[in-house]
DNA sequence: CTGTCAATTGACACGATGTCAAGTAAATTG
DNA sequence: CAATTTACTTGACATCGTGTCAATTGACAG
């Protein structure tokens, strides 16, 4: 409860989030979480219960530092529903690089452990929650394209802005990120914006 | 040599894809295999030097079985170029399912095994062959939209299509198998082929 | 001075992979 | 038929990473 104990606590999520960040959330262990915030490897688990429970922590974190849910937020206030796409897109995509590192992490845990399973498809079903309103805000313009329902749209766009495809887009094929943002922009225009 | 050894190799590989097909390439160990291939664990590795060579074994001899090769490459025989991509998509969309349990086994792998990440990367680049060929046919035929360019259009197309995606439409957004393959072809069409 | 709290150290269990040596049983070969 | 080879078995053991436990230390607070 002192503010050590935060302190300490923080320090081990710092830790963990700058080794997973270079690492690409490959071969990060508990041992060397602890030797970068300067305790011992049992010493961490006076802090957190498991491993899991460590990476659900500082993803938690890591979205207080970088203050996403205002900018996940900020797109709904555009005034158009092309342009709220577009913002959505724009803010995820640029959300996407800062927490891959702890993404890819809980990605992996996430074939065995229940727990990281949970926290993980909960953060994308907030994330879904943003497609969907972007979907619906088009909807409402009238400027849904009637190719696919709305739910659909929503299924699809949710799909398209994965990390996973993320990925893919920059690592394997090289994009920048730039590129990345505006041909997601391009294709949500032309797969759900009316001709 | 014998084809007694054949036959306990194949008994093997094909204990493996039992078991990862039933469960989605999850918590499937190396004597989980060797029991259901009626052998003790440590003769597994007689026939394979580790669980990787063991995994990318098993993919190749799935592709056999499957006769993948010639179902993708069926795809090229056809006349325009949107028929092409339609058939490239429809083939590939079905192959993923019978393919899902090992594809994921073999993902899994990948974050930490050097060779099976090599094994999947190049299955994959042979799957980026086929968008690649149907784009480029649809160019052929002077019905590639403007919107992107060749190279462009076959990296989303391949991301697209990925394994990940499949699994998200239809296990997460709950799709079918039928609404995966005709919401693919249309989306292709839709960003793809000129208006 | 005494208790509490954070952290340390060393030891250890577990699960999974992978290795090694010795032994067996059946088929193959001289 | 006897010797050898082949495929496999058994049991033991090393390694790595996670997670646990008990005993100890050092600081700080009442």
């Amino acid at each position: 409860m002192s503010s050590d104990n935060l302190s300490t606590k923080n320090r081990i999520l710092q830790a963990a989030l700058d080794l997973l960040e270079t690492s690409h959330g490959k071969g990060v262990r508990m041992s060397d979480i602890a030797k970068r915030a300067g305790i011992s490897r049992q010493a961490v688990y006076l802090h957190y219960e498991n491993r899991a429970a460590l990476l659900i922590a500082a993803t938690k974190y890591l979205d207080d530092l970088k203050d996403s849910n205002a900018r996940l937020l900020a797109s709904r206030t555009a005034s158009t529903g092309m342009q709220r796409l577009d913002a959505y897109i724009e803010a995820w995509g640029e959300y996407i690089p800062e927490i891959y590192g702890v993404a890819k992490a809980l990605m992996a845990m996430s074939d065995t452990d229940e727990a990281a399973y949970a926290a993980w498809d909960d953060r994308m079903q907030a994330m879904r929650e943003g497609c969907a309103a972007a979907i619906e805000a088009l909807h409402r313009d009238n400027m849904l394209s009637p190719t696919f329902s709305s739910e659909h749209a929503t299924d699809i766009l949710w799909t398209q802005l994965s990390v996973r495809n993320w990925e893919q887009l920059t690592q394997q094929c090289g994009w920048t990120q730039a590129q990345y943002i505006a041909a997601q922009k391009k294709l949500a225009h032309t797969c759900f914006v009316k001709a």
